[in-house]
Formats: C-alpha cells, structure tokens, sequence
DNA sequence: CTTGACCCCGTACCGGGGTACGGCCATTAG
DNA sequence: CTAATGGCCGTACCCCGGTACGGGGTCAAG
C-alpha cells in the first residue's frame, strides 16, 4: 500500500473522508500530491499523522493546539515543537490532577449513595 | 434575599443572564414564578440549583445528564446519578491512562529533540 | 459505452454549550 | 416626569469538531 486514496486513507484510520479533507483545510495535514485528474495521493506518513492526530485529540487537545504541533502551515521548527511539546506536558500534568481528583469525588457520590439512603444521595448532589 | 431577580441571580451564580434563561430552556431550571410584569423570582434554591449544575459540569457530565438528575421534567432517582457516575468514573480511568501514554511520548519527543537533529525530531512528530 | 463506485469542490448543516441583539415594557432614582 | 437600568421574548450568532449535500469529473468492470 504504497499510495492511499483518500478513501483507502479513511478507512485505515478510521476516520471519516470528510475529516481528512477537513484537517487538511485546517493545516493539520499537508496538502498531498495530486494525480492528473486531482486525486489526493497519500502514505503511511500521513496514516501515521492520523493516528497521532486521533491520540493527541483523545487527550483533550484543541485542533488548533494539535496543528502547532504537527501543523504543515508554519513548518514548525523543532524550537517550536519543543515549546509546545514542554508546554503540553505541564498542561497534561495538571489536567491528570484534575482528573484524578475529579475521579475521586465521584466515587465518594457513589460510595456515599450506595450506602446512604437517597436523601442524603440528594443532598449530596447540592452540596460542595 | 428572600427572593432574587433573574440578574441577581445570575450575579451570585456567577453565570451569564442568558445561561439561566438557556437552562430553563433545556429543563435544567424549573419555571419560576413570575410578578405581575412577567419577570422571573428567583429563590436560594434555584441558585443551588445552578451551584449544583456547575459541579456535575466540572464532573464531566453533559447538560443533558445534568437535566436527568436534576431536572425539571423527571426527577432524577438516585440510581440514575449512580449509573452515570459510575460510567464517568470508567471514561476518566481509561482518559488518565491515555493521559500519561502520551505524556510519555512527549517527554520522549522533547528528549530527542534535545539530543538529536531537526530532522530526527521532525520525524518523531509523526511517529506511533 | 454504460454503470457504479470513487473523488473533486464549495457550502450548509449538526450538536453542544452557550452569548448577543433588538424592540419593547417595568421599575426606580433624581 | 423622565432617563437609566433591567427584564421580557424570539431569533441569530459564536466556537468547536465534524458531517452531509449536491453537482460535477474519473476510472474500471462488464
């Protein structure tokens, strides 16, 4: 599978045409090689980027920040990449706090709702 | 305080006139009573109401979720809150771990950006 | 050569979660 | 009394992340 369609493409990554298309307008993805009759020519590269598109997206990622990222718009140097790339992990750090934290209040509501009748469950749901 | 006005409302809540007027709209907020002029009385528990939306927001529930829980149209039983906690809980241990995959690979794409050439690192932010 | 699957493009639409606008009525301070 | 707030309502608009639509061109099998 040297070269992919557009539809070869979504289908390995899952993903709908109109998605590709769509990340390529937003600059997340490099306008690909055409053939003569304008069909998109695309490679395992761009399979790849798909993929770690999906996984940057799964963490709570904007597009816009994932386009910095991996963005074809302004080339991004490795200066850039380091940048954000620091940047994201502080964020990423913070946002693992968050959500453990917010995983843990959650199990008390159900702990306490499972043991308490529903009244104190409603209460529960009021209070701080 | 014995009863608020929509904008006062709004100014304790610390929320937008427009987002009370949206949450009745969606069932979040029951109909309050009106004066004679048609406006909106408000009472501490509307504004619990909303303290308690902002929190299950924090939670990551939706509007939608919200509205089964507390909602105006159905009550909200305890083992509602109880399901959909418990599948939220589920959703954020799956996200932390996601979470730290990739903080992983970042810290793995900042090192060898540091270490290696641009082209090395460029190549990374295409990488599985 | 035709048919069906595929692709092109631009543009419209969706759902979630609000926010703003505009024309009009109510209340209140000066 | 009058002007400034503030409330009413319906509707439009915003961002985000897509998804669908429609009118057309392409390609390969039969």
């Amino acid at each position: 599978m040297e070269v992919m369609t557009i539809g070869q493409l979504a289908h390995e990554a899952r993903v709908n045409i109109e998605t590709i298309r769509y990340y390529e307008r937003r600059g997340l993805l490099r306008e690909p090689p055409r053939t003569q009759a304008g069909y998109r020519q695309y490679s395992a590269n761009d399979l790849w980027r798909l993929q770690f598109i999906a996984r940057a997206k799964g963490l709570g990622f904007t597009l816009a920040e994932v386009a910095n990222l991996v963005g074809t718009k302004d080339g991004g140097s490795v200066d850039d990449v380091l940048r954000i790339a620091r940047s994201k992990i502080q964020a990423l750090v913070a946002r693992e706090r968050e959500l453990s934290d917010t995983r843990d209040r959650l199990l008390q509501l159900v702990t306490i709702c499972e043991e308490a009748g529903s009244e104190d469950c409603v209460s529960l749901r009021v209070a701080p």
